[in-house]
DNA sequence: TGTACATCAGTGAACGCGCGTTCACTGATGTAC
DNA sequence: TGTACATCAGTGAACGCGCGTTCACTGATGTAC
């Protein structure tokens, strides 16, 4: 039965990886170890050799999932010129697309409510993915000023995460509508 | 046993009332029927006397807490001239006192990601509030044209939302940061 | 390189616990005459 | 206004269920000589 470290480590990556989407897709509280390992194609029982506790699963799929949203608007923004780098992000996250796919979205969206009443570990790994996401948009705005550009891009971060979330809560037409404005007011600051 | 029709829809009240606190401060969840049936001062059996189901509980809590803290914002902007209203509505919302004190605070920052997977009844209930707190902000803002005034205020309180959900993530420092750089940039529209 | 043994990834069943919901019961309130 | 009966708010115990966690076990992998 027992697996090669190669194996055990993938096994790993691979817990992480389903649990980043569940969470995000169900929320935390309502995801349950034994459907994440089933997911993963495991039964429930082995978890343990892999992690302390749920708890540090959720920091982990937590870090993991705002990586790679991080990557995803690096992506978008690759290439682009001045502050369209800027607009490119924005369009990017406040989007119909990112609204009906939690599942690959940004963690902080996805689960903010239930983040902001997590551990200390998950609490980190958030407050780090937002410091980062600061990063990648005060990076492309058109500021000078580093610290202005900072502000603004904690400003726009807000507005983004705040859009989705509400997005997720009304029906079709007023979360496209909501998209929009938000769209709209961050184009023009 | 059996207690009057007023005392009754006393009690009712004060299950909603205290189960609008509790969903704020531990989410949805997190909050179990017993706990909150003995904080309200009984046994969690009679729930179903005054409830088809927790989901029923939630709607009705949910559409609460949005009256109340509408009201607070009101009242927080009466008085004032121009769209001095406006400014006072996001001083209050997007503040410390309102971070650290999710009870009697937005349901929206407060739970946001669970109301996105929420039943349909709680989601109208805080789409309702969405859009009842759009209209306060929008009255107050200076814009003449309505559906600019209505614009702006979808944008100002996905800001504000955004900024109080990860004002909770994040630390004390961070948070303060955060709020000011919101304030800041909702003050200058 | 080959052998003997220790390790440990993964299985499957069990643990105690708290959840939302149901129900038989009590006795004060409400209703009908 | 007084009496007999039905109603139902609230109690307390129980229901089945799924949760996070633990554990004895299996057998392939890793290690030591």
């Amino acid at each position: 039965m027992r697996k090669s470290r190669v194996e055990a480590a993938d096994t790993r990556r691979r817990i992480v990886e389903v649990a980043a989407r569940e969470f995000r897709t169900n929320g935390i509280q309502a995801t349950g170890l034994a459907d994440l390992m089933s997911e993963a194609g495991l039964s429930h029982g082995g978890f343990y050799r892999h992690f302390e506790s749920k708890d540090q699963l959720v920091a982990e799929a937590c870090e993991a999932g705002l990586n790679e949203i991080i990557g995803r608007l690096e992506a978008a923004a690759d290439g682009c010129e001045g502050n369209d780098g800027f607009k490119a992000i924005v369009d990017a996250y406040v989007s119909a697309s990112h609204r009906d796919a939690p599942a690959d979205g940004c963690p902080l969206a996805a689960m903010g409510s239930e983040l902001a009443r997590a551990d200390e570990q998950t609490r980190a790994a958030a407050s780090r993915g937002f410091a980062d996401l600061v990063s990648v948009l005060a990076k492309r705005s058109g500021r000078r000023r580093h610290e202005a550009a900072r502000a603004e891009a904690v400003f726009a971060l807000s507005a983004m995460i705040g859009a989705v979330t509400m997005a997720r809560i009304v029906g079709d037409d007023d979360a496209a509508a909501i998209l929009q404005d938000v769209r709209h007011h961050l184009s023009t600051l």
